[in-house]
DNA sequence: TGTTATTGCACCATCGATTGTGCAAAAAGG
DNA sequence: CCTTTTTGCACAATCGATGGTGCAATAACA
């Protein structure tokens, strides 16, 4: 009510209207009055002022003077697939608990993206970031260590930083076994039936090899080769993958581990283009976690990482500043077929009221 | 390898190594040169030197100068789903190409913290805001009508800021119609058969309702009343409201029209607690679409809301910035069964060189 | 050669906050 | 009553970039 232009009111706007000098003004409201022996009478009177005028601190100016932002990037490669995107939001919500301005990007895969995307946070200021699943992290690092930025690499692994690691090789293989087992239970399973799709020559596609690899041989008690059909992080590659397979032996694989829920996207676009086929008889095993995709038509065992563990560990090894880059390697979890977990859309406040039932089965 | 100490090389640095003054260098790196009339060899001198000292423009410094921050918010309820996430990509790739940077919120459907992300980015001096779910738009308004904030709102009608919004009506009409005609092959059909889940009290649930009884009442030739089921946007509360629906009628639906993928979510948990159940028979249509929903083990029709053509509008309506608001509507596309469609991922550069037989299929 | 135009740039105030320092007035101590 | 301490605040520099203005040096013209 008390805002007649239409402008942003500033400190010297307060500073006039209250009689008091700038200084003592922008020191009562960020806090630092009693530091600086303001008495409680003046503070009490600036900051009701502060309030009719509807006064908010410019954050570009304070992060110009002292070259602290209060921003905290997360850099992922893409948004839309569950994996990141519930990163995200998990991510904001433990920036925001820490007082800080989460700033999600994507790089798109691309090094040379991904390094113009961080030069561009880092022109705003930002006080921190968050490295996942990018193509380049040592490029990345670089930009970062050389604009003093303290970042952590999240579900990658990278020399020059501190990172927090799924364990992809044990999680690999605690989900090929999952599927070997429940394809065993089929009938007599050879090790051709067994195939990997997905990924690329980076390090969680290596784990996760190994550990597909690992499963396998103990079970077969054979070693087996020419069983792994590299895509990418591409739907499209994955699909084209699956063609080929499928005009090679006439059939799926009846055992697949697919490297993330973005492969799976390109199975799922081979599946659409043969829609009369049922695929019935196949087990799926997905290093990453998708409500949706836990209830398709065949058992899909998926091995889900623990996003927020790894943030909170971010924030800690951020808080920590540790000498050396430390290592810190988080368990995925397996998800059995037909599982809807809550996620942290659970945690929003909800706009309909519990109800009855709801205490009742929940109480 | 110019750089010695880690600071970060200002105008000012840059104006002593090259000899100019700072508002010249000024000049030569924000492209004003020519205007300012300087000549070409000394914007080339300071260029290089800007180069070889990796300089890049304190974006806080100019922004608080300017008072532009070449910052563009988008404010999503939650981001993890595949329509929030998906818009985000592509707001992401559309605001980069206009040389904005994006800063993607979300206000976690409390109207509360809606506002205070927005105040939030206006004390960044966001350059605009794209308003898309949120609970309050009228208050957030409110909030960037006081800073002088250019919005839209984008997927929502606020009848304070030019809005783009999905046909509602007309896709939920469409899609009921799919999901009946599906559901008469199956044989014969009741309207007690029919039943809507999900949304609450806004617009945009209310025309999805409309459009659902519009196409029963057509179908059936009768009105027909008491076939929805209000859970609001939480997926927990839509599996208590499946669970009360079996639990009264042993059943489900054989036609269910279920008002988002979060929702859908809650169907999903209910069926994980039934888990030797089989539900074959029923048929879904829902108003949001996921490529892993779509394969489901039952038919799945979904209504894509276009997020892409929604933006573009978004973005050609700041820039026309209309005397009064407007109000765009947008058809969201049916999507048939085991439909996996390709979006802003296959948009990205593949790290996978394209093989041969990717050429021949697309050749 | 003298006068006007043009070129090429430097100077300086400014955006809105933060923070080290200094200095009166009031309070405490002797 | 005089000195020392404490209280309460104001002043001014600063962060890095922008843009209006002014002023030499050179070029163009008569």
């Amino acid at each position: 009510m008390a805002d007649q232009s239409s402008k942003k009111a500033t400190i010297y706007d307060l500073s006039v209207l209250s009689g008091a000098s700038a200084s003592t003004v922008s020191a009562v409201l960020n806090g630092t009055w009693q530091k600086r022996r303001i008495s409680a009478d003046t503070a009490d009177r600036i900051l009701s002022l502060a309030k009719a005028q509807r006064y908010t601190t410019n954050l570009q100016a304070r992060g110009l003077r002292s070259s602290k932002s209060g921003l905290v990037g997360l850099l992922v490669p893409v948004y839309d697939n569950r994996f990141f995107s519930s990163m995200a939001q998990t991510f904001e919500g433990q920036a925001r608990a820490r007082g800080l301005s989460p700033m999600v990007v994507s790089g798109r895969r691309d090094p040379e993206e991904e390094r113009r995307t961080v030069e561009t946070l880092i022109a705003y200021s930002i006080d921190a970031l968050f490295i996942a699943g990018v193509t380049d992290p040592d490029g990345v690092h670089q930009v970062c260590a050389r604009a003093g930025l303290p970042h952590v690499n999240i579900d990658l692994p990278g020399k020059l930083a501190s990172s927090v690691i799924s364990d992809n090789r044990g999680g690999a293989q605690v989900l090929t076994e999952a599927i070997l087992r429940h394809a065993a239970q089929g009938g007599m399973l050879s090790p051709d039936d067994v195939v990997l799709f997905g990924g690329h020559d980076d390090h969680a596609s290596r784990e996760r090899i190994t550990g597909f690899h690992a499963a396998k041989n103990a079970f077969f008690g054979v070693e087996s080769g020419d069983d792994i059909e590299i895509t990418g992080y591409s739907p499209r590659m994955t699909e084209l993958a699956f063609e080929r397979f499928y005009a090679r032996e006439s059939r799926l694989p009846r055992c697949l581990f697919i490297n993330s829920s973005i492969n799976f996207e390109g199975l799922l676009r081979f599946m659409g283009r043969h829609d009369g086929e049922a695929f019935g008889d196949i087990v799926v095993g997905c290093f990453d976690y998708d409500p949706f995709a836990s209830f398709l038509p065949f058992p899909v065992y998926m091995a889900k990482p623990n996003a927020s563990e790894m943030l909170k560990r971010g924030f800690e090894l951020l808080e920590a500043a540790p000498e050396r880059p430390v290592l810190q390697m988080i368990e995925p979890q397996l998800i059995l077929p037909r599982t809807a977990l809550v996620g942290p859309l659970d945690d929003i406040r909800d706009p309909v009221a519990p109800s009855k039932s709801f205490d009742q089965r929940h109480g």
